[in-house]
DNA sequence: TTGTATGCAAAAGGTTTGCAATGAT
DNA sequence: ATCATTGCAAACCTTTTGCATACAA
C-alpha cells in the first residue's frame, strides 16, 4: 500500500544530491520544509508550511520558507502552482498531472488521468509561440463548499 | 472582415441592460474601462488600463478601476486571468477559449480550438468536485523573448 | 576557513477598504 | 432625493530584499 509518505527517502536524496553536485547546502531548514511538503497529500501555501515546520522548528522564519520553497522549486523538486487572487501553493514535482481548484476554499487536489495528459501535441507551435508545457485547470467547489452553500463561496480565503 | 473592435457595441449594451436589470448604475468610469478593455487585443494588467483610460480621464483613481474591473467579472462580462506571481489581466469575456502564456514577458494569448473544447465532460465530478468549468494554460515562450535568449527570461515582467 | 543560507526587519507590489463626496436614476 | 459609485489615502497581504550573523562543507 503506497501513500504520500513513501516519497519521502527519494525526495530528501534527490535533495541531498542536488545539494552535493552544485556546492550548495543541505540545512536543516531544507530538510524541513521538504519533509513538511512531502508529508502532506495537499498544496499548502508559503505560510501553511511555515506554521507546519515551526511545530518543530520555532526559530524558522518566514523569509526562509519563501526562500527554500523558491530553491526547491527552481531545482525542480518542487512545483508551485497559482491560482487567481490566492497565495501561492506548493507540493512536491511528482510528474505530469493536471490540478482541480476549489473557487470556495482554494484548495488544489491533483488530477491524474492518463487521457489528459496526451492531448498536446497540436498546437505547439502556435503563433510563434514555443510551447513547453501545459495544464487543465478545473474549476469548481469541492464537497464541503458546495455543502456551505454558494452564499459564503468567496469568503474562507 | 471581423476585429475586436466589433464587440464595442455588444459588450457596452450588454453591460448597460445588465445595470438596468440591477438596479445598478452606468458610470462613465464603467464605459470607460469597458472600452479600454474592448479596445484592445490582449489581456491588460489593471495598471494597463488605468494607464489607458487616464488618457481620457485624468482623474480616473487606481482604485476604481480595481473596483470595476472587479464588478465586469463578476457580472460576466470580463474575465480575470491569473498566472504565476504576475499581476492579474483581464480580457472580455467572449467564450471558451484557453490561455498561451508567455513565461517570458507575462503576455497572454487566446487558444480558440474546437478540439480543445470538447474533453471536459469525463472528469466533471471527481472525488467530490463539482466542476464548473476548466482552462487549458499553455506555458512557454513568445517569439520576442525566444528571439532575446533565454537569459533575460524573467527580467521583463 | 569560506561563502552559502538564515533571521530579522523593512520594503515592495498588487489589491482592497473606510469614509466623505459625487453623481446617475 | 436616494443610494450606488467614486476618489483619496491608508491598510492589507503576500512575497522579496538588505544586511549582519550563523553554520555546512
Amino acid at each position: 500500500m503506497r501513500s504520500h509518505l513513501d516519497e519521502f527517502p527519494t525526495v530528501l536524496e534527490r535533495m541531498e544530491s542536488l545539494c552535493r553536485r552544485q556546492g550548495r547546502r543541505m540545512t536543516v531548514q531544507r530538510r524541513a520544509v521538504l519533509e513538511a511538503l512531502a508529508g502532506r497529500g495537499d498544496h499548502p501555501t508559503a505560510e501553511q508550511v511555515h506554521a507546519a515546520v515551526r511545530g518543530r522548528m520555532p526559530g524558522m522564519s518566514r523569509a526562509t520558507v519563501y526562500r527554500v520553497l523558491e530553491t526547491l522549486a527552481a531545482w525542480g523538486v518542487a512545483r508551485r502552482v497559482d491560482h487567481a487572487g490566492t497565495p501561492a501553493r506548493f507540493e512536491v514535482d511528482s510528474g505530469a498531472h493536471h490540478h482541480l481548484v476549489c473557487t470556495g476554499c482554494g484548495r488544489i487536489r491533483d488530477v491524474r488521468d492518463a487521457g489528459l495528459l496526451d492531448l498536446s501535441v497540436r498546437p505547439l507551435h502556435l503563433e510563434g509561440f514555443r510551447v513547453r508545457d501545459f495544464t487543465i485547470q478545473f474549476r469548481g467547489l469541492c464537497r464541503r463548499c458546495r455543502r456551505r452553500g454558494a452564499a459564503q463561496e468567496r469568503s474562507s480565503r
